[in-house]
DNA sequence: TTGAAAGCGCTAACAT
DNA sequence: ATGTTAGCGCTTTCAA
């Protein structure tokens, strides 16, 4: 234990040009390794540097050079393994790219998100990553206006580039999935109220599927969060919903969170997963695949979405991608694990 | 799809002067809120800002005041829930006190993570996090020196705060749980081989444990991260520990994720657990509370880890909090779930 | 109550 | 090959 002893001001490249008796330019020079500097001089700053402990105040070098090279991140909800997992491996790309991240998690409610991104902006971060997007009252796009790029990973909007998965398409399969195996009584699971575009577009492929097979759609969701998510006894309502006489035979959830949470009540409530009750999901978190659970649901790539949603999101800042926004769609696929069967026979 | 016009810079302090036929200094009085504003100028002010959609340049502003408003935080794996739900609190309580969060996730290897910490150094932010500290080779406290606060939590370290659960007296309370359940063969199930100071902590909490009551302590490690986090066929050497002679009938596991590795295993194997293997770990994380899994395990308080490891860090930037480094030692919980139970008689 | 001026640490054009 | 200089956008004395 070592008392934090009193904070030195961090040495400055006047410390360095001083020390090293060259000129700040000289030594700046050397930190951003520009040619035409003599290999002497050269060691003579670098050892000045180490005498010093010298580290490059990136605020400075933004100022002057107009542009940071961090990114902002929106996280929805880091409490859900899949934007968790995303955000790693976004950082990752962006890492290896020099790219720092700043994010805000903004699960709790718009105006809280509003300030979140407001404040990225005024860090003036290079670009924006949309992780989740709910799109209703637009402060966000009033908020951003058109001074930087951004980026929609896994979610969707009209006013910047979008990268993603057909959320419609692959709720439509999902949905087929659980026709084909018979049921007809078949539940749509959605988001909390505050439901964004991509999730819409995972209703919409739903209705879709089960029009087409002219079965009854009926669309319900959580009145709050979920329990995994929260503490919350809305649990009784979906037993009301588990036990009904025109019980659903099969439920198709957002995404795969709620379909844990959907399958533990189910568990807790006796019914049988997949005999009584098929489950499927969205997303395929890691959680998801161990034996326990197994639960069948529609997988993202999501290593290649976060490493095209860095690479355009960086092209865009670099003005190496120009033109107007892009969708990048990419392919999903329907994992067929074990909480979806045949319908029971009556 | 709109295309991303042409981004045009953001307006300058200066602009809105010129705009407000007023100084810069008066339109920096009105923008920090500064007494004795004449109202109507104030108004007048506002109205330019409001007209030209000007913002706050922070960098600007950070160079000047020489501190940031930005926490830096070392994440050890987003992949791992656990740190998710605390790095989600952590930016909370942060955002709420006006601070953001810029992080690096430093799973990979020490050199990223080193390279990662510097990077937030070199951004000058105010205060360091780390959620997850490895501490072999020392080059982060080289890299940190005493520039800034640092506050480990969740983790443990000498040579900043700490905020944590007491690691060592927990596994023992965990191992004892399994002792007082008559198991004999207790496996600790390390994490992999580049084991922080919290994990040998619990390594030795169980070593206590197991010591006390005169048993054979046994320790393993994975060879390369468990499954759920990485794919991994790794899982072979663990059948043949599940299904040697002498078998464990209980196994402690670092933590939670690695736990839910261990269980998928037995599940695959065939073994029962609770009644021919239990099963205990560390962290609670949300899905080891769902029925289907019920994982016995410790339990750490997240949310007031959260909260004092920001207030913590704020007060020593603010210069609030002085002297010694610290260590908060929180009470963690035992959870007695459905993967532990008695030993199985022979 | 407002304005002028200095300067935070750095880069980059230009001069030497 | 090295040095001089003019800012980047803002805050913050100090003067008017």
């Amino acid at each position: 234990m070592t008392p934090p002893r009193s904070r030195q001001k961090p040495a400055t490249i006047h410390d360095v040009a001083r020390l090293a008796e060259l000129s700040k330019s000289t030594v700046s020079n050397v930190i951003r390794g520009a040619p035409g500097v003599n290999p002497e001089t050269k060691e003579r700053v670098e050892k000045a540097i180490q005498a010093l402990g010298y580290r490059p105040n990136v605020v400075a070098r933004q100022l002057v050079q107009q542009r940071t090279t961090v990114l902002g991140i929106v996280i929805g909800d880091l409490g859900n393994p899949f934007y968790a997992e995303m955000a790693k491996l976004i950082e990752g790309f962006a890492a290896a790219r020099g790219f720092q991240l700043m994010f805000c998690n903004t699960q709790v409610d718009e105006h809280t998100e509003l300030k979140g991104i407001r404040s990225l902006i005024e860090h003036r971060v290079a670009g924006l990553l949309f992780l989740a997007y709910a799109g209703d009252a637009d402060g966000a796009r009033l908020a951003v206006g058109d001074q930087l790029p951004v980026v929609f990973v896994t979610c969707d909007a009209d006013w910047g580039d979008v990268v993603a998965v057909d959320d419609l398409a692959a709720a439509t399969a999902a949905t087929r999935h659980l026709i084909e195996l018979g049921h007809q009584r078949i539940i749509y699971f959605a988001d909390t109220v505050r439901e964004a575009r991509a999730e819409s577009a995972r209703r919409d492929g739903y209705l879709a599927a089960i029009n087409e097979a002219g079965l009854a759609p009926r669309v319900l969701r959580w009145h709050e969060r979920p329990r995994l998510v929260r503490n919350d006894d809305g649990i009784r309502s979906m037993e009301a919903i588990l036990a009904g006489p025109d019980r659903p035979t099969a439920i198709f959830a957002a995404n795969d969170l709620h379909a844990m949470d959907i399958l533990d009540c189910a568990d807790q409530y006796g019914l049988r997963v997949p005999e009584d009750l098929s489950i499927i999901g969205f997303d395929d978190i890691a959680i998801s695949r161990i034996a326990r659970i197994s639960l069948s649901t529609i997988a993202q790539p999501k290593e290649q979405l976060a490493r095209i949603a860095v690479e355009l999101l960086i092209g865009r800042i670099r003005g190496d991608i120009q033109g107007r926004a892009m969708r990048h769609s990419l392919d999903f696929s329907l994992l067929k694990r074990r909480t979806t069967a045949r319908a029971p026979h009556p």
